[in-house]
Order: structure tokens, then C-alpha cells, then sequence
DNA sequence: TGTACATCAGTGAACGCGCGTTCACTGATGTAC
DNA sequence: TGTACATCAGTGAACGCGCGTTCACTGATGTAC
């Protein structure tokens, strides 16, 4: 049990509550259900967290982490412009709002956390931040575009997980879509 | 406590439970948080509902009559139009991020929802349905635009309320305006 | 190099607590005669 | 009109259960001499 193992359990504790907390909700996920999915005893959580707060808190930042990582290093132009299409891409599909689990946890956590206090508020504030900055056809910068197509993907999954047959699902993202791009095609 | 009475009890638990459900979460409502709320005790529920459960998709059912049925009614063109634009101003306002118990519960609930089974979901469609024909500019359809411009009011209202200061939720309401708005614009 | 010791990740029992649900009871209602 | 009785909304104690958190303990680690 050295330092590195150490390590080693802390971000499997981490990477299961993200994606339990995703695929179940964070209230109906216990600490003991994090634990067992990363092949621990719930006795040892305290040895890496204070509170299940603080783990919420953890595995929300790494959740933005793991979905935004790859797309914020783009640098050119055209770098830009393709992370953008492919983010939009990897959303709006059936396969993101079948796996929450390793979707976005804006979708997912956000109406939980929004009852949250400020600690929280700061995480997801800086994850409507970057996100907006990866969407936003500008490059980069956090503009009212950026802002309404993240609210327009965010709504469309949600909505899709709601639907009550795959079909209806598909047709909502479809719709999403297009809604995407007729905002963006002639905004100001 | 004659039947109109229990009537009356019945529809006071309803209420107390759509309002706290929206406010505090779901999970984060206890049966008993819901009874107090409506003046009685909690041995009482089961005399009104078999189960938790029943309660969320009649609390979930009465939100959605109570945000719909105003716009719903409108039969002319003109009427039908302007249902649309009142709907789009009352549900993007720091008004209606700021007091989530009476505001959208698919905004609210919705993502608690999606983990739900059958029962649930057949609602919960039947609310994005309704939704987007009011929305939709054709009038009383569903279509993309409805179910697009839907997406974008319920992502925008849910980063509003992620958002760590009055200021960064109007700008991001803001925003939401103005996609819906370009979206809309040139639509096909 | 070998030994004594402090550290601490992980275990599993235990804590108080609030949950959803059940139940015996109360007392007002309204029907039968 | 008056009386006996069945019904049932509402009460509050109780149920088993799982929650977040604490704690005494284990045993491997790595440092001190």
C-alpha cells in the first residue's frame, strides 16, 4: 500500500462516482455504492474524501475534465472548428443519451446541484464557462452563442432521455440538430 | 371530512408535492416534508396514494396542466402566436429561474425522471408533446421547431440556475433568448 | 544489513437518523330502519 | 325525527432498512538507529 496505490484507488473512487452519479443521480447513489464499484469497502472512504460532498464535488470536475480535455487544446483555426463540430457531434446522438454515465454531467447533475450552495456553484459555473468556449464559433471565447448552443444541447439530451422509445428519442436529437444549426447560421 | 374535503386534502398534497419535488428535488423530498407542507400528517398519504411513486407522476402531471393550460386554449392564429411569445418570455426570466417550485418541472425533475421506468416516462412524453405544439410556430403541431426551441428553453433555464451570480444567470437567459430568436428566424 | 517503531490505507462493525410503508385507533360522516 | 352502525380520512407509533459517518483494528510501508 504505497503512495502510488494510494493514487491509484483515489481515482477509481473518483471515476466511479462520476459515472455512478450520472447513470443513477447523485442522491441515489451511496457511498457504499461507489465504493463497491471501485472494489473497495465503504470504511475507507474518509481516508480520501471528507464528505460525500466533497466526492460530488470531485467527480463533477472530473466528469468536465474527460469531456472537454481533448478539445480545448486546439490551437489553429481549423483546429477549432473541427473540436467544435466533433463536441456537437459526440452530443447529439443516441449513444450519448443512452450512456449518461459517460456523458455530460451538466445533463445529467446539474438540476441536482443547482439546490447545491456555492462551493458547487463555483464548478459548475467554470464548466458553463469552457464549455461555451469549445462551441463558440468565434474560437475560444465565451459569447451569447456559445451560451445558447450549450443550452440547446443540454435541453436536447434531456429531453431524449425522457422520450419512451428509441424512435422518439432519435427525433428529438434530430430536431436538436437542426435547431443548432439554424441558430448559428445567421446569428448577428 | 366529507368527500369534498378529502378532495380538497387530496389537491393540497398534490400542490405542496409539485411545488417541493421542483424546489428540493425528488429524492430530496421525504413523504412526510410533503404531507407537513399540506397540513396533515404523514400516516394519512395512503388514504391518497399507493406509493411515492404515484405521487411523483401526478405531482409531475398537475405542473405541466398548470404551465400548459393557460396557452393551450388558444384557437385563432393570433391567439396562438401570442400564447407562443408569452410562454417564451414568462419561461426565459430570472423570475422563473429563481423560483423553480412553481417553473418547468421538466427543468426540474426531468433528469430525476429519466432513470424512472415505463409508467413515468409515458407522462413525461406526453409533456414535451404538449410542449412543443405550444412552442411550435405553425401553431398547435409538434414538430422540429417546437421540440428545438423547447430543448433551448429548458438547457438555457437549467445553466441559469448553475450559474454563481444574479448577473451570470441574466446574461445566460439572455442568451437563451437570442438563440431561440435566430433559431426561429429563418427556419426552413 | 537488521530491528523497532510510527504511519496510514483499507476493513467491517457500529452509531444515530430519516426514509417509505404499515397499522391500530379515533371520531366525524352519512346511511338504514 | 331519532338511533344504531358501517365507512373511512386522518393520527401517531411502529416496522425494517439503508443512509452518511465514526471507530477500533489489521497489516503492509518506510524510516530511524
Amino acid at each position: 500500500m504505497s503512495e502510488a496505490e494510494k493514487q491509484k484507488s483515489h481515482a477509481r473512487i473518483i471515476n466511479a462516482a462520476a459515472r455512478l452519479f450520472r447513470n443513477e443521480g447523485v442522491g441515489a447513489t451511496s457511498i457504499s455504492d461507489v465504493m463497491q464499484a471501485a472494489g473497495l469497502t465503504h470504511g475507507g472512504f474518509y481516508r480520501h474524501f471528507p464528505s460525500k460532498e466533497a466526492l460530488i464535488e470531485a467527480a463533477f470536475s472530473k466528469a468536465v475534465d474527460d469531456l472537454l480535455a481533448e478539445w480545448e487544446t486546439a490551437e489553429t483555426e481549423h483546429q477549432k472548428e473541427q473540436a467544435r463540430e466533433d463536441y456537437l457531434s459526440r452530443y447529439l446522438s443516441l449513444g450519448h443519451a443512452q450512456n449518461a454515465g459517460s456523458g455530460c454531467p451538466v445533463a445529467t447533475m446539474g438540476a441536482e446541484l443547482a439546490t447545491h450552495g456555492k462551493t458547487t456553484k463555483a464548478e459548475t459555473s467554470k464548466a458553463i464557462e469552457r464549455t461555451s468556449r469549445v462551441l463558440d464559433p468565434r474560437g475560444n471565447v465565451a459569447t451569447d452563442q456559445g451560451i445558447a448552443t450549450m443550452a440547446t444541447l443540454v435541453g436536447t439530451i434531456t429531453l431524449a432521455r425522457l422520450a419512451n422509445s428509441e424512435d422518439e428519442a432519435e427525433k428529438i436529437i434530430e430536431a436538436g440538430k437542426q435547431g443548432v444549426q439554424h441558430m448559428l447560421e445567421n446569428w448577428a
